[in-house]
DNA sequence: TCAATAGTGTCTGTTAGACATTATGGA
DNA sequence: TCCATAATGTCTAACAGACACTATTGA
């Protein structure tokens, strides 16, 4: 910020939706913002030297202690009505946050089923809906699911976690044959038995080739 | 913006990065800026109740006289070095101007081929990269070729369009096939008789099937 | 033993990509 | 006539999705 006078309202705000797996469920961390007495995204204002990516990163390891697996900028939003900072766009990003290993900081802090948020402020809540989609639309293209699990996984679990973040069911001889094809994962020698039934490989992320040429001419347009 | 006193540096600008087919390659719209004596994107800073995509709708305008076949945001860019305007961010738009109708009004703008564009700002170096492969990953998804051509247009023709937009070649039989499949385009009456081969049909946009699930699991991942 | 989950083999329909062939005009 | 381009038919390899089957554990 350029101002060296009062303290003028911020020209920008940097919003942050960071997301978990919670019980086969999205889950995304709110902050109680005491002012308004409502929930909000965490956010901040970057300071004078800041860069947009490094005040989300900043943000996202006060609220969790940790870096995100992924975080990525989504987009800047802005309607007629401010930011409860009084700023006139949010520069939101999208990020992830390893499975368990994400205990809110203090008190301010806590997760929500993305189906059951408390109410939200309206461009907060497009700010979230948009990030989902972005989650969904992307995940095939960055190998995040495996940063989002420990290292050691069965297919099932990676599975389970693909449809989380697609939001859609897989069918698992096609998912293995195309996890096969890509080289992505190798066994290891651990097994693990879990309740009932046969018990599971566990697998390791070890990605040995690069993309070759896809295939392709598609017109799965939308629609005008 | 909320300050009623002088004029402080804008809090942040939108800038837009207007491309259009011309002689079989992408180029884009600059404006010679005076102060600077250099070429940049065109830009602009909010009214107080402009929102984004309004701004970037006008600046569209102003530069070309009409609205754009499409445009969208891309994203927020800041870095240590300010804009020329002195903001320290800029909110990015990526917009595709028709064929031929892109004069460019008055003498401040120009078209520059992509491929040899006089030197910019970093800032707007990156903004103009990021456009590009904004508009080459989402060709597939949005029927824009469409409303970069004339309302009748030869399959070549269309074909030629998007293999400018993807910036890849693309199977001629494999295109048609795809083509009839998704119910996008219906023939007319007419041909078109081009220098020396056969004529060609002229076809004209009618899209009359929305897309059904598509298949797949793709692991076309990226490397990490 | 039954229930539940892991993992695999096979078949089928779809389709991208390659190749060849026909069609039709201009030079 | 020859050449260049349009348009189309056929074959093949790849692959998604369905289904069935085996394997291996706990209850």
């Amino acid at each position: 910020m350029s101002s060296e006078q009062k303290a003028p309202p911020p020209p920008y705000t940097v919003d942050v939706v960071m997301l978990t797996p919670q019980e086969d469920e999205l889950a995304l961390l709110l902050q109680w913002t005491s002012p308004s007495d409502s929930w909000s995204l965490p956010w901040d204002t970057p300071g004078e030297h800041d860069t947009l990516d490094g005040t989300a990163n900043q943000i996202a390891e006060r609220a969790t202690g940790t870096s995100p697996a992924w975080i990525e900028q989504i987009g800047a939003f802005g309607d007629r009505i401010p930011h409860s900072s009084g700023a006139d766009i949010s520069v939101a990003f999208a990020a992830l946050v390893p499975l368990g290993t994400s205990a809110p900081a203090g008190g301010r802090f806590a997760w929500f089923k993305i189906d059951a948020l408390p109410p939200l402020a309206e461009r907060q809540q497009v700010i979230v809906q948009h990030s989902v989609s972005v989650v969904r639309d992307r995940m095939d293209l960055s190998p995040v699911a495996f940063r989002l699990l420990p290292t050691s996984f069965t297919l099932s679990e990676l599975q389970q976690m693909y449809e989380l973040l697609l939001g859609k069911r897989l069918h698992k001889a096609s998912f293995r044959r195309a996890l096969q094809a890509a080289w992505l994962v190798e066994p290891t020698d651990e097994w693990r038995s879990e309740g009932r039934g046969r018990p599971a490989q566990l697998y390791r992320y070890a990605p040995k080739k690069r993309r070759k040429g896809r295939r392709g001419v598609r017109f799965d347009l939308l629609a005008p």
